[in-house]
RNA sequence: CGGGGUGUAGCGCAGCUCGGUUAGCGCAUCUGGUUUGGGACCAGAGGGUCGCAGGUUCGAAUCCUGCCACCCCGACCA
């Protein structure tokens, strides 16, 4: 089988597929739309899991599992939460098989039809604050500051690896406050906890915003959002955190007594991101090569290659030598590995481990060991160089750290050259067409226009800017009266 | 659900129009040897319900009928 990628220019999907197969992350599954993530995916769903963990624990939230299973008249209980999921939800409608007594292996057994329908979760909002009505009678029980880890199911029509799948890994937080500005402000905490970990660890950068009404998730009152701009010049939501009101608190009857003893509806938020930041990451930074994955995430930010010499004591003495780079790079918490697979030629591991993404190669060859050197290799500018055996340790975590700016400063770059200005329609179809990225237009402030907008070019309203400028203006399509730009962009 | 396409070895494909040896090629796999500073080479070997079911025929991967699955485009989609 051919290692080689489909080029970005050449077809940008079929090279996003072929870095997620090839890659070793992910692989298509016996189920449609269900994926496969294979240990190296796995791995970095890990450590992405595992920052985000400590940064909730550090925000004061606790983690809490609740059922995959919801009972259908909970999800209809919130009329536009219904309404905004209805559509994609897998229902369990029995609980037993038998065998088919024409032959035909197991089949549904009719008797054993649910009174009540379950759904598969799409997302544990109705399970959550019908649970929560009994752990909250007092101010004294707020807030609750809740997350979990899991995966839910949502039944799309179209998927895409990482991007879109039926079932897919995430978190959902869900908090209950006492009043509307806690949770705002919760809503927006935890926007920002997304924000931050985007930028220092996926070296994604991201515009922070509001949805517009339209885009808004079913059953909130509003939605805040991170959009990153991949390399396509299509915009990504990476995550959401949304100000539920007391639209779930109303739904399922959760009221708390307050401090002057008059019971209140209780205020909502919930949050979530999900696998796909690891479409996000791919798509953000990754080559014609390979994967590019940020050192601070990758599985492996080091792999050290060891030549195989026709003379078995030098073989054994570079392989030495290599174990012993490996154990003073981990003993400063660097995640390693040596491949001294003598069955392939370097060449090939070479280019294996940039499919890969791990951020740096060394070699190390007889020529290097004769000199107290080795040959190390980052990923991201593909720049090799020598660097001495002594204090590798030390200039190994400096490039590390010098990679993980070096991809977010290209990223940014690449970003910030992407947002464009647009006053007329004509120009706003032409950067959608031929430049891409984020378009900042002005737009009258209505769901039609916005839906005409969507229709007429397939750009969506990704976000309104959070502290975004004020400024008088006409809107892109209808010309009404504008307050403020929007950022525009064709969406994953 | 509309429009288009594809099902042949683990993967990628040829063969089908016009039925006829033992169904072939590349990659991968296994064995042996030579190699090893950017995806090695030589020799040998293993691996197939030709998507499924039926039909036509002396004979079907190839022709006919029905079914199934998957992919792409669209509709749909925090």
């Amino acid at each position: 089988m051919s290692k080689e990628l489909t080029s970005r220019n050449e077809d940008y999907s079929q090279w996003y597929n072929d870095l997620v197969l090839k890659g070793g992350l992910a692989d298509y599954s016996a189920v449609r739309g269900c994926m496969v993530i294979k240990p190296y995916g796995y791995t970095l769903w890990e450590n992405i899991r595992d920052v985000l963990d400590k940064m909730f624990k550090d925000t004061g939230h606790v983690n809490a599992y609740f059922p995959l299973f919801i009972p259908k008249s909970f999800l209809s209980k919130e009329a536009d939460h219904v309404e905004g999921f209805a559509k994609e939800c897998a229902v369990v409608t029995h609980y037993r098989l038998k065998n088919d007594p024409e032959g035909g292996g197991v089949v549904v057994d009719p008797e054993a039809k649910l009174e009540e329908e379950l759904i598969v979760r799409p997302t544990s909002e109705t399970i959550i604050w019908n649970t929560y009505k009994n752990w909250i009678q007092s101010w004294r029980d707020l807030p609750i500051l809740v997350n979990q880890w899991a995966n839910v199911v949502r039944w799309e029509m179209r998927t895409r690896l990482f991007l879109r799948t039926a079932e897919f890994l995430w978190q959902e937080g869900h908090t209950a406050h006492a009043t509307a500005q806690e949770a705002i402000e919760e809503a927006e905490k935890m926007l920002e906890v997304y924000a931050t970990f985007a930028e220092d660890y996926l070296a994604l950068p991201v515009v922070r915003g509001v949805k517009s009404p339209n885009e808004r998730f079913a059953g909130a009152i509003d939605t805040y959002c991170i959009e990153a701009l991949m390399q396509d010049g299509k915009a990504l939501q990476a995550g959401t955190s949304h100000f539920l009101g007391q639209n779930f608190a109303k739904a399922f009857d959760v009221k708390f007594m307050n401090k002057e003893g008059r019971e209140e509806l209780v205020w909502a938020t919930s949050w979530g991101v999900s696998t796909r930041l690891i479409g996000a990451l791919i798509m953000a930074h990754s080559d014609d090569n390979g994967l590019v994955l940020p050192p601070r995430l990758a599985p492996f930010q080091v792999v050290i290659i060891p030549f195989i010499s026709k003379n078995p004591e030098e073989t054994a003495a570079l392989k030495d030598k290599a174990e012993e780079i490996k154990k003073a790079l981990k003993s400063k918490g660097l995640r390693v590995q040596v491949d001294d697979d003598e069955t392939k030629r370097p060449g090939f591991k070479f280019a294996e481990y940039e499919m890969k993404g791990y951020p740096i190669r060394i070699v190390i060859g007889p020529r290097d060991l004769a000199n107290g050197v080795v040959e190390v290799a980052r990923r991201d500018t593909k720049e090799k160089q020598s660097i001495s055996i002594e204090g590798l340790d030390v200039s190994i975590e400096n490039l590390l750290k010098d990679i993980q700016d070096n991809m977010y400063n290209k990223a940014l770059q690449y970003r910030d050259q992407h947002i464009t200005l647009a006053n007329t329609w004509e120009e706003f179809i032409d950067i959608l067409d031929s430049k891409t990225g984020f378009v900042s237009a002005h737009w009258d402030g209505t769901p039609e226009t916005e839906d005409k907008i969507k229709e007429l070019s397939k750009a969506t309203i990704r976000c309104i800017p959070l502290n975004n400028t004020l400024e008088e203006g006409k809107c892109i399509l209808t010309g009404q009266l504008s307050k403020q730009r929007v950022l525009f962009a064709r969406a994953y």
